[in-house]
DNA sequence: TGCTTAGTTGCGTAATTATGCATATAATAT
DNA sequence: ATATTATATGCATAATTACGCAACTAAGCA
């Protein structure tokens, strides 16, 4: 980790959908598809799959296709110094993290199978008419 | 330390000069004054000064006034968030921090008593003709 | 061979940020 | 008081970023 790369990190972090991302992510285990996070956080689909991009970019993020849903995770192999961040933001709670938390719950309870096998449910964050 | 919070603290850290002064008052355990900084990772002295008027606004640096200098110091009392960070940022060992902490023990052999009481000695640094 | 669906991206616009230059403020010294 | 010195900042410009909209790609199904 060099000056350079920790500005870039700190620079992909410094967004509150994107902490509210790699929150969700690192205090839920799990891997979440792009419908997921955006019925999650309520936040507009192409909004979500571009501040994914800025993650996967930073190497904050690994991505991975199956089927028609892609999946988003934190990278196994993390550098001491990636993980301490991953850490604190996994410590935040307050009501905006509270409540992300429990509309992913709720959103993973449609899984079948362990896997999202539809859309975003609400509607009016779809990225098109 | 709540979302939004945490994404304008991740704001202030996004940029390599303040890397640079966060990482060299981390590691010297100095508090360390305007043109002190400015020697020491040549920076122009209004960018440094700038930078650090961000820095103290994040919440990230004190600021203490004496004579005609100024100080700036890490925070006493820091968050385990805020702890986290200042950790990692400290444990940054690049040609670039070396060479600015190697700068900066030269420079804090020119004070006396403990005090800086010269202004800027690299004058092309100057933010004035 | 289409049609639907999950996700991505180009474009335009608005907002924010960094930096150089010049100047202003504030404390000290003559 | 006046000049000097340490630091801060207004202005202009350039670069970057975010977001809505619309169109696009790609995968699966009828």
């Amino acid at each position: 980790m060099n000056v350079s790369s920790a500005a870039t990190l700190f620079k992909a972090l410094s967004d509150e959908t994107r902490i509210r991302m790699l929150h969700l992510l690192a205090r839920s285990g799990e891997e979440l598809c792009v419908c997921e996070l955006t019925d999650a956080l309520e936040v507009s689909q192409y909004n979500i799959s571009r501040h994914l991009k800025v993650l996967v970019q930073a190497g904050l993020l690994d991505r991975q296709k199956i089927g028609r849903w892609v999946y988003f995770r934190l990278p196994e192999s993390r550098s001491p110094f990636l993980e301490a961040i991953l850490q604190a933001i996994a410590s935040l709670d307050t009501d905006i993290t509270q409540r992300d938390l429990a509309e992913l719950e709720k959103r993973l309870q449609l899984r079948t199978n362990g896997r999202c096998t539809i859309g975003i449910q609400k509607t009016h964050l779809l990225g098109r008419k």
